[in-house]
RNA sequence: GGGUGCUUAGCUCAGUCGGUAGAGCGUCGCCUUUACACGGCGUAGGUCGGGGGUUCGAGCCCCUCAGCACCCA
C-alpha cells in the first residue's frame, strides 16, 4: 500500500466496477426500500446542494442495501421548462445563432433536446463520480415518452373529474419571457419608489366636503390610470361619504368613472381615495368583481400600451360566469372592455415606464399633480427574468384547489375536497412524517391558504397541453386529437388546433414518484416501491414540489408518495450567503474533490456572467475565501464533510478546512489499515479457530466499544442524524481504535504469547473490518479499497463491501469490566504523559515510576497490564510502594485514590512542578467551591437522594484530591 | 402584519430526561518514536446574546428585550 491515501486512483478503480457488476440494482429480495431522486434540472451542472443531498440519499441507500432490503434509488432529470429554455436561448445568443423566434418552435425544441443530452450527460457524470448508487437502468426524464404519457394522463383524468378549468384570470405575467408564472415564481422585494398624488376632477359640479372640485388619489403606478374604471373610498369614511355614487372625470382620457365604497380601502393610506384598475392589479380586480366594474386592459403582452385592435389577448367582450365565491358580495354581470381607441393616441405603443413619465409630465402640465412622495414598495419580479411582473388578464389553465364542489356545477367534489384536504390529512394523520418535525407547520400554512394553481405556461419547452380548439372557440380535452374527436363526436373534417401552451414543470414532476415506476400502469415496480421510503429535499421546494406530490399521490394512488420527508439545510458559502451563479460564490463539488487552483477558480466564477460588471467583486471575494485555492480532498472526504455538517434544520456553511480535516481522516484510516496489514499478512490471525486464541483486556475493550458504536449507528440512521453518526465513527476510529487500540496491539504483538498474538491480530482485523462496513455508506471508496485487502485476512469472502451486511450490535459482547480496565489504563498513561509533557521531558526517555496508595485493584491491574503501560507510557517497571515505604520527592499525577510518582531527581525542576501543581490546585479549588455551595444551599435537601449522594461523593473526591496536591506542593516547596 | 428558526471557545457547530459545557479546525509548546508530519504528545481558551421568572439545581422550561436569517401576506 502507498504511504498516503490517493483518492483519485481508488475512486476510478471502483465506481465503474460497482455499476457494471450490478451492485446498484435492486436485489429483488427483502423488504422494499426506495428513494426517488429529486430530479435535477437539465440546465447545466450539479452544485454543492445536490452533492449534499445525494450524499444523504446514497448513505441511506447503501445502508438499506447492506441491511438486506430490496433497495431502489431511482435516478432521473427534470426538463425544467422555463429555466432550460432560457439557458438555450442564451447559448444561441452567445454562439451568434438565430434567436428562438427566428428559429421557430420545431427547430428551437430540437436545440433544447441537444442541450438536454449534453446536460444530462454532465449531471450523470457528476453523480457517478460522487459514488451515488442509483439504478441507472431505470433512469428517467420528465419528457421521456412514457413519462409524458403519464403527465397527459393525469391532466386528462383531473379535467374529466372537473378539477381543472380554463379561465380568464389575472395571472402574474412576465413581460420579458412572455409567459404566465405562478405565485411561487414571483419574488417581491422592497424597492425605492414614489407615491404620486393626482387630482381627479369631480364630474357634474360635485364638490368635496371642504369645497374642492377634485379628489386626490394616491398611486405607485401612474401609467395604469389609463385603465382606471373607478375610484374607491372606505364606506365609513365621512370625508367622502356624500361622493359615493357620483363620478370623476378621468384626466387625459375624459372618461367618466364612478366613485364606489369598499372596505378594502385603507383610510389611513394616502388620501383614502384609491384609483381602481381591475385589469392590472389583483386587489383592484377583486374589487372590480365585487362592484361589477369593467376591466379595461391597457397593456400588450410585452407591457407596452396597446395601440391596435390586435394587441390584446382580450379580443371580445366576455361575460363572467355567475359564481358565488367567498368574499363576493353580489353576483354581477361583468364586462371586460377592449377598445384601444379609449387610450389617447399619444400614449399608444409606449413602454410602461416611458408612459409613466409622460403621464406624470402631462398631469403636471395640467396642474393635476398634488404632490409626489418618496415611497418604499414591494416590487414583484419574475424569479427567472428579473422583470417587473404585470398582473395580466389572459386565458390559462388552473387546477382547482379551493372549491368544495366542482367548479362546473356538476355533481362531485371540488379541488378542496378531492385534492387539498387529503394532502393536509396525509401529514396531519402522521402517514407522512417530516424530519425535522417542525417543517410540517410550513406545509400546513401553505395548504391552508392555497390558491388555485395556474398550470399553463407560454413556453415551447415542455409538455404541450392536450386541449384542442375548434374555430368557434370550443375546447376539447383528451389524450390526443383522435381521442378528442371520438370522445366528443366531432366530424373528421372539423378543423382543430392544439393549445400552444405547455404545462408548468411542477405539473409534471408532481407525479415523479409514481410515473418513474410506470404509472398509470399498475406495474410490479409501482406495487413494490410506492410509497417510497423517504424523500430527501430542501425546504425551498416544500410548496413547489413536496406538497404537490402528496396531492397527486393521494389523488391517484390513494396513498402517500413517501413515508418520510427529510428536509436538508441549504449549503451556503463561508459567509453564510446562498450560493448562486450571479453572486459568483458557487462551487462545483468536483472542484472540491479534485482541487482547484485559485486562478482557475476565479476564472471559472467570472466567465459567462449575466452581469459582467460584477466580476471584480466576485474575484475579490473568491481570493478572500480561498486564498490558496482549494486542496483536493477526494469524494469520501467531501461526503463525510456533508454528513458531519448535516445537523437538523440548519443551513450549512461550507468550510473547506473541515473537508481537508476529513481528508486527513481518510489518510488515518488508510495508514491504520497499512499497519494492520503489516502486522497480520502472512501471520497466524486466529482464523481457523483450531489453535487457542486469547483475548486481552484491550481486545475485549475495543470489541465492546464496537458494539456500542454499532448500536449508535443504527439509532442515528433511524433519526437521520448524519452529524452524530459521522462524529461517532470518527471518534471511534481515530480516538479509540487508532490512538489506543493500535498502540496497545504493539506490545501485545511483540511480547504476547502465541495465543495472545492470535487474539490481537484477529481483533485488529475484525474490528477494522466492521468499522469499514459501518463507514461504508458515508465513505464508499476508501472503505471498499481497504476492505478488499482486510476482509480475506479476517476470513470474510465476498466481491464487494457494498453487499456485505451492515454491522449490528451484539449486546453479549459488551464488556463493562474490560472497558473500566482500559479507562484505568488510559488514565494511568495520561497521568505520566501529562508530567512528561509539562515538564518537557523527551518523549523517548524512560522514566522511573512509583505507585503510591494503590488499591488491590490498582495493583492487580498494574500487574496485568504492565507491558502495555511500560510500552505506552515509556516508563521503567513501576514500583509499588508499600504502606510504610517512604517516597522520594516526585512529580505527582492522581489516579483515582492512588498516586503516580515520577521521582524528580535530575529530571524535574522544582519551580516547574510547583507551578504545575499550583494550576491543578487552583482548578480543584474552584470546583470544590462550586460543589460545596451547591450542597450548602438550605433547600438542597429537596433534591432526589441519589443526586445528593452523588454531589457529596463528588465533593469528597475533589477534596481528597485537593488535599493530596496541596500536601505535595508544601513538601516540594520545603525542599 | 403573520409564521419558522438561530445567537454556546478565535472560527464552524454538537449538547438526548433540567444534574453544573463538548468536538473539529485554528492557537501555543515539545517531538522527523519502525501505520500515518494529511502525524504523535501536551496546553490554553466559555458571564452558553441581555434581563426577569419557575426550580434544590437552567445552555436546556416560561416571560421579555435585542440582534440575525428565512418563509408567507
Amino acid at each position: 500500500m502507498d504511504k498516503t491515501f490517493e483518492p483519485r486512483d481508488v475512486e476510478a478503480r471502483w465506481r465503474d466496477r460497482w455499476e457494471q457488476t450490478g451492485c446498484y440494482a435492486p436485489s429483488g429480495k427483502g423488504e422494499p426500500y426506495s428513494i426517488m431522486i429529486p430530479p435535477p434540472n437539465v440546465t447545466g451542472t450539479l452544485h454543492m446542494g445536490h452533492a449534499f443531498q445525494h450524499t444523504v440519499m446514497d448513505a441511506l441507500t447503501r445502508h438499506a442495501r447492506m441491511s438486506g432490503k430490496d433497495t431502489l434509488w431511482q435516478p432521473g432529470t427534470d426538463h425544467a421548462g422555463i429555466a432550460t429554455q432560457m439557458v438555450v436561448e442564451r447559448n444561441l445568443k452567445l454562439a451568434g445563432e438565430p434567436a428562438r423566434l427566428e428559429l421557430g418552435r420545431e427547430k428551437f425544441v430540437e436545440k433544447v433536446w441537444e442541450w438536454k443530452q449534453y446536460s444530462a450527460g454532465t449531471i450523470g457524470g457528476q453523480i457517478r463520480r460522487m459514488g451515488s448508487s442509483v439504478d441507472w437502468s431505470r433512469e428517467a426524464f420528465t419528457m421521456d415518452p412514457s413519462y409524458s404519457k403519464a403527465v397527459i394522463e393525469h391532466f386528462v383524468r383531473l379535467y374529466d373529474a372537473g378539477l381543472i378549468y380554463r379561465g380568464k384570470r389575472l395571472v402574474n405575467w412576465d413581460p420579458v419571457l412572455l409567459t404566465a408564472i405562478s405565485d411561487l415564481e414571483v419574488v417581491s422585494e422592497e424597492e425605492n419608489g414614489k407615491l404620486w398624488h393626482f387630482r381627479y376632477p369631480l364630474a357634474n359640479g360635485a364638490k368635496t366636503a371642504d369645497g374642492k372640485d377634485y379628489i386626490v388619489v394616491a398611486t405607485t403606478r401612474p401609467e395604469t390610470m389609463l385603465g382606471d374604471t373607478a375610484v374607491a373610498v372606505h364606506p365609513d369614511d365621512e370625508r367622502y361619504a356624500h361622493l359615493v355614487g357620483k363620478s370623476v372625470l378621468l384626466p387625459l382620457t375624459n372618461r367618466g368613472i364612478p366613485i364606489v365604497a369598499d372596505d378594502y380601502v385603507d383610510r389611513e393610506f394616502g388620501t383614502g381615495c384609491v384609483k381602481i384598475t381591475p385589469a392590472h392589479d389583483f386587489n383592484d380586480y377583486a374589487l372590480g368583481q365585487r362592484h361589477g366594474l369593467p376591466i379595461f386592459n391597457i397593456f400588450t403582452k410585452t407591457a407596452t400600451i396597446i395601440s391596435s385592435a390586435n394587441d390584446s389577448p382580450i379580443v371580445d367582450e366576455i361575460r363572467r360566469r355567475a359564481e358565488v365565491r367567498p368574499g363576493v358580495k353580489s353576483v354581477t354581470m361583468w364586462t371586460s372592455v377592449y377598445d384601444y381607441t379609449l387610450i389617447p393616441e399619444k400614449y399608444r405603443g409606449l413602454d410602461r415606464f416611458v408612459a409613466r413619465r409622460q403621464i406624470v409630465a402631462d398631469l403636471e402640465a395640467l396642474g393635476l399633480v398634488d404632490k409626489i412622495d418618496d415611497h418604499k414598495l414591494k416590487v414583484p419580479r419574475g424569479d427567472r427574468s428579473g422583470a417587473v411582473v404585470e398582473p395580466y388578464l389572459t386565458d390559462q389553465w388552473f387546477v382547482d384547489l379551493t372549491r368544495e364542489t366542482r367548479h362546473d356545477g356538476q355533481p362531485g367534489p371540488g379541488g378542496l375536497t378531492a385534492i387539498t384536504r387529503p394532502a393536509i390529512d396525509a401529514v396531519e394523520s402522521g402517514r407522512i412524517r417530516f424530519v425535522p418535525d417542525n417543517w410540517k407547520t410550513t406545509y400546513f400554512q401553505w395548504l391552508h391558504n392555497i390558491q388555485d394553481w395556474c398550470i399553463s405556461r407560454q413556453l415551447w419547452w415542455g409538455h404541450r397541453i392536450p386541449a384542442w380548439f375548434d374555430d368557434a372557440g370550443n375546447v376539447y380535452v383528451g389524450r390526443d386529437e383522435a381521442e378528442v374527436r371520438i370522445k366528443h363526436g366531432l366530424a373528421a373534417d372539423l378543423s382543430l388546433r392544439q393549445d400552444e401552451d405547455v404545462f408548468d414543470t411542477w405539473f409534471s414532476s408532481d407525479i415523479w414518484p409514481m410515473a418513474t415506476l410506470g404509472w398509470p400502469e399498475q406495474t410490479e415496480a409501482l406495487k413494490k416501491w410506492y410509497p417510497s421510503s423517504v424523500l430527501v429535499t430542501g425546504f425551498d421546494i416544500i410548496f413547489f414540489w413536496v406538497a404537490r406530490m402528496v396531492m397527486m399521490g393521494q389523488y391517484f394512488q390513494n396513498d402517500v408518495p413517501f413515508r418520510e420527508v427529510y428536509i436538508t439545510g441549504l449549503v451556503r458559502d463561508p459567509e453564510g450567503n446562498k450560493m448562486s451563479k450571479s453572486k459568483g460564490n458557487v462551487l462545483d463539488p468536483l472542484d472540491v474533490v479534485d482541487g482547484i487552483a485559485l486562478e482557475d477558480l476565479v476564472k471559472k466564477r467570472t466567465t459567462g456572467l449575466m452581469k459582467p460588471e460584477t466580476a471584480p467583486k466576485i474575484e475579490a471575494k473568491t481570493r478572500k475565501d480561498y486564498p490558496q485555492g482549494i486542496a483536493a480532498v477526494g469524494v469520501d472526504a467531501l461526503r463525510f464533510t456533508f454528513a458531519a455538517l448535516a445537523t437538523q434544520g440548519r443551513d450549512i456553511r461550507f468550510d473547506a478546512g473541515r473537508a481537508a480535516g476529513y481528508r486527513n481522516f481518510c489518510n488515518k484510516i488508510w495508514n491504520a489499515a497499512r499497519y494492520v496489514l503489516m502486522s497480520c499478512e502472512d501471520q497466524d490471525c486466529g482464523r481457523d479457530g483450531k489453535l487457542p486464541v486469547e483475548l486481552s483486556d484491550a481486545d475485549r475493550w475495543i470489541i465492546s466499544k464496537l458494539q456500542k458504536l454499532e448500536a449508535e449507528a443504527a439509532e442515528h440512521f433511524a433519526g437521520y442524524r448524519f452529524d452524530l453518526l459521522s462524529t461517532a465513527l470518527y471518534q471511534f476510529i481515530w480516538n479509540e481504535y487508532c490512538d489506543w487500540y493500535l498502540e496497545l496491539s504493539k506490545p501485545a504483538l511483540q511480547q504476547g504469547s502465541a495465543a495472545q498474538q492470535r487474539g490481537t491480530r484477529r481483533t485488529l482485523l475484525r474490528v477494522l473490518e466492521a468499522a469499514l462496513r459501518l463507514l461504508h455508506p458515508l465513505m464508499p471508496f476508501i472503505t471498499e479499497e481497504v476492505w478488499q485487502r482486510i476482509a480475506p485476512l479476517a476470513g470474510i469472502t465476498g466481491d464487494t463491501i457494498m453487499l456485505q451486511v451492515y454491522p449490528r450490535a451484539e449486546p453479549a459482547k459488551i464488556d463493562e469490566a474490560a472497558e473500566a480496565d482500559i479507562e484505568w489504563l488510559k488514565a494511568f498513561i495520561l497521568g505520566v504523559r501529562q508530567i512528561r509533557g509539562e515538564m518537557n521531558i523527551a518523549p523517548g526517555k524512560p522514566l522511573p515510576l512509583l505507585l503510591q496508595e494503590g488499591s488491590a485493584e490498582d495493583i492487580a491491574r498494574l500487574a496485568r497490564m504492565r507491558n502495555a503501560i511500560e510500552f505506552l507510557a515509556r516508563v521503567e517497571t513501576p514500583r509499588v510502594l508499600e504502606a510504610g515505604d517512604s517516597a522520594p520527592q516526585s512529580a505527582t499525577a492522581l489516579l483515582g485514590t492512588a498516586r503516580l510518582l515520577v521521582p524528580m531527581a535530575g529530571l524535574i525542576d522544582k519551580d516547574a512542578e510547583l507551578a504545575r501543581l499550583g494550576k491543578q490546585i487552583a482548578k480543584l479549588e474552584t470546583d470544590v467551591m462550586k460543589t460545596q455551595s451547591r450542597i450548602d444551599n438550605p433547600n438542597f435537601g429537596k433534591a432526589p437522594a441519589n443526586v445528593q449522594d452523588q454531589a457529596r461523593q463528588h465533593l469528597a473526591k475533589l477534596q481528597a484530591e485537593l488535599q493530596i496536591l496541596q500536601r505535595q506542593s508544601t513538601d516540594i516547596a520545603a525542599l
